[in-house]
DNA sequence: CGGATCGTTGATCAACTTCAACGGTCGTGG
DNA sequence: CCACGACCGTTGAAGTTGATCAACGATCCG
């Protein structure tokens, strides 16, 4: 029998049982998002957060001039929600939003209190989980103040060119932070 | 006797004795450092993670042209390492230096992992941090995005006034972004 | 007093956005 | 299975934001 993708994702991290895993198991509930198919609104009181254990998700707001801005995106085994709002069971900053048909793993914040309640060892896991979030926005904080627009695109599709291949091209530009038409005009003078 | 503010910061999060809080303070050193003094430099092993008991730290990096990027600010009651760097023990990305005098609480990598093992409770009072921690760099990310340059700087200002109190208007420009040049034409152009 | 530090001002210019129009491709319904 | 529309990427022109550079002022502190 092979391995869950969340145990094995935990395993990196602690260790635990088959047994206490297929406990842990039973707080989540696993659920199907069709390709475009909302998790989570704008202004919903945020109640769960998500696990990706196949495909992808992306987090956005919606600014006045009506253009979607990406915060984030999660592909296999990334943990995705406003966590602020989470944390507070108050109403979210974004949306979250599945970009390919994704299977999530789903867990409500009062499920979350309870696990933690009886397998205290989860706490060492989200302490990981978030510190290497928080890094990692940090890195990327770094690159967004520093970076040109070129360089910024550049350094995305190089660094991370899996995303390249499974994301449209007006998102990865909504993530970094520029328009369409310009990674068009930097890919086409890339290309001469 | 006042509580010592770094038991009433853990306090907020989760129930410590005093016993328990004085033995925990023994894996600490309490440091202080000038203004203007190195706590961290680019390039060393990250082996400190430091809590601002008093005081004002930030966490910036130098880029091409030589100038000075601020990632974080850390007053009262903030965490401030290069968290990636010091979990992997490995070569700092950010220079990390005091802005005021400052008192710091700081812990080594392995001292830390110590008092995990021995009080796992800190597990969710660190878990809380970083959850906090990313939550806020999500939203900035939001800001950062989303306003014009002016109003990312109007906008921090208003909503963090005790800062721009404290920290000079060109490290303000670095945190957000912006040349100090351009702040001064802003707000030339809001007085009039 | 003299230097270092920090903020201001103005001119020039490049990077990037905005807007409008077009073209290719994919999927869905007739 | 074809046709139509939605969706996505491209192109080009015009306009704007904000960076860069250089010089000057103000203030603080030894």
């Amino acid at each position: 029998m092979t391995e869950h993708p969340f145990h094995k994702h935990i395993n990196s991290f602690v260790s635990l049982t088959d047994t206490d895993f297929q406990t842990i198991l039973t707080f989540f509930k696993e659920q199907h998002f069709q390709k475009k198919e909302l998790l989570l609104g704008a202004g919903d009181i945020c109640n769960n957060n998500f696990f990706v254990v196949k495909g992808c998700l992306h987090m956005y707001f919606i600014n006045d001039r009506g253009t979607e801005r990406t915060v984030q995106f999660a592909i296999e085994n990334w943990w995705l929600t406003d966590f602020l709002a989470f944390q507070k069971q108050s109403a979210s900053e974004f949306y979250v939003r599945a970009i390919e048909d994704t299977d999530v793993l789903s867990i409500r914040h009062n499920n979350l209190e309870a696990l933690l309640e009886q397998f205290p060892i989860m706490e060492r896991y989200f302490k990981s989980i978030y510190r290497i979030a928080y890094g990692s926005s940090l890195n990327r904080t770094k690159y967004l103040f520093d970076f040109s627009k070129e360089e910024i695109y550049f350094h995305f599709v190089d660094h991370f060119p899996e995303f390249a291949q499974r994301v449209p091209q007006y998102l990865i530009a909504s993530f970094l932070g520029l328009t369409p038409e310009y990674v068009s005009e930097i890919r086409a003078k890339k290309r001469s």
